[in-house]
DNA sequence: TAAAGAATGTCGCCTGCACGACAAACAAAC
DNA sequence: GTTTGTTTGTCGTGCAGGCGACATTCTTTA
């Protein structure tokens, strides 16, 4: 079960464009980075790659993950302004260039595309008007929990103990993704564990039940911990039952 | 000098589209609520419309406001989902409904538009995304300066005494645009005017000199007043003069 | 296998600012 | 006119959470 709300670029699509180049970045490396123009449109081949905008103080907030069938430097396709925000390599990443002007003409000659870009854009302000409420509505506590809810939609497989979130993210990262600083988030996730909410398996987040998950999010709840004493018995899949509160 | 960042649908645009209603709603009204299907784009004709996200507590953060000649209810055009945003009337507005097939069918024949509402849709993205830094970056006092900013960029008109901002706005409207509360913008608000970077001349905002109250965003600025004894001389046209911070 | 570098886990201090409460000023309604 | 509602201004209190500091564990590179 491995939802994705994107919708991308057609292998065909992309075939009706000439002058493709495809390079490799390596880890840690930009694709483009903020104050530059934009020419180009990217697809992501392979990798991930983290856009993100950084303050003058050098905080730093994670607008978008980017994973393969994506594409990437939508918006500032209009303008020939400068980029705002910043396209660096979480991994070594395969990615497709195509020139603005080459887009365009695509653009002007099938409307399908266009609909499709529009979509994806609709779908992102819909994601980061989300973040912008969560991050001034909610607490770091809640933000995180959400977060997290939000990653196992997207990267969510079923396994035997519930909803496997099947990305590697650091702990600054998800902190760069809601707002928040490194250390609440390992408190956060550390008082999660504790309480039998998650759990790690190989380095990744195990959410156990999500209905107890998401009612975590629930303003006015006691939030409870489901599990207060000795470690989740793994070995019986039935232990989340009776949990739905 | 009256700046508008947002490209619009033509007259002509519209006239191709039939079965146009345009309508009138009150003070108040909603256009739109979040969690009704979302069947229509709008096009505003006069008013102001305030589009908003509302949390489980109450909390509400403005995601835009929609003034004449402006789209909305764009973010929800593809999925045929449920609205995640409320558009609220902030006076009397008449406001043209468009159904939602008919503004697909216009995009499918003509890719300007598709590509004007992608250029829409890619701006109020940079806008949110940028809200989305300052909200996390900034304390709120820079929130504040940097709204004031961003509105005198969008409805700055001049006058002798610098730039005033064109628009209405409660202190809740702003706090709820920069994610703080009334009483922190009041008390900023305050600030900036007893140290003579701002005024009210009948209700609206002036700020003095754009390039001090600028000045005032850069991190590890002094920010000491420009004006720190008696009242700024409104009368001389040249007190901004000599301000270069 | 050592050494350098990331990532995690934990603690305590300190402050920005949300929030409640209330008064004053203003606007709208009656 | 009076009344009612809205907006602005101001002051304490309280606490969430940012931040520095440091130990520990895991990962990578030489």
């Amino acid at each position: 079960m491995k939802l994705n709300d994107s919708p991308l670029l057609s292998h065909e699509d992309i075939a009706r464009i000439s002058a493709i180049t495809s390079s490799m970045y390596k880890k840690g490396a930009f694709v483009f980075q903020a104050g530059t123009p934009g020419k180009n449109i990217y697809l992501l081949n392979k990798g991930r790659i983290k856009l993100y905008r950084l303050s003058p103080t050098g905080k730093e907030i994670t607008q978008w993950f980017c994973f393969p069938g994506e594409v990437f430097g939508l918006a500032e396709l209009p303008s020939n302004k400068q980029r705002s925000i910043y396209a660096q390599c979480c991994e070594n990443c395969e990615v497709t260039t195509i020139p603005l002007n080459q887009f365009k003409n695509l653009l002007a000659t099938s409307p399908e595309i266009a609909i499709q870009v529009i979509e994806q854009l609709s779908l992102r302000l819909k994601i980061v008007g989300n973040t912008l409420l969560n991050v001034t509505a909610d607490d770091s506590r809640s933000r995180i929990i959400k977060l997290l809810i939000r990653l196992s939609k997207r990267f969510g497989v079923e396994c035997n103990n519930g909803i496997l979130i099947d990305v590697v993210l650091t702990h600054k990262e998800l902190a760069d993704m809601v707002g928040t600083c490194r250390q609440t988030v390992t408190t956060m996730i550390g008082d999660l564990k504790r309480d039998g909410y998650i759990e790690y398996v190989n380095h990744l987040i195990v959410i156990h039940s999500m209905s107890a998950f998401e009612a975590l999010t629930i303003p006015g709840q006691t939030n409870a911990p489901i599990v207060n004493k000795g470690p989740v018995q793994y070995t019986n899949p039935g232990s989340d039952r009776g949990l739905n509160i």
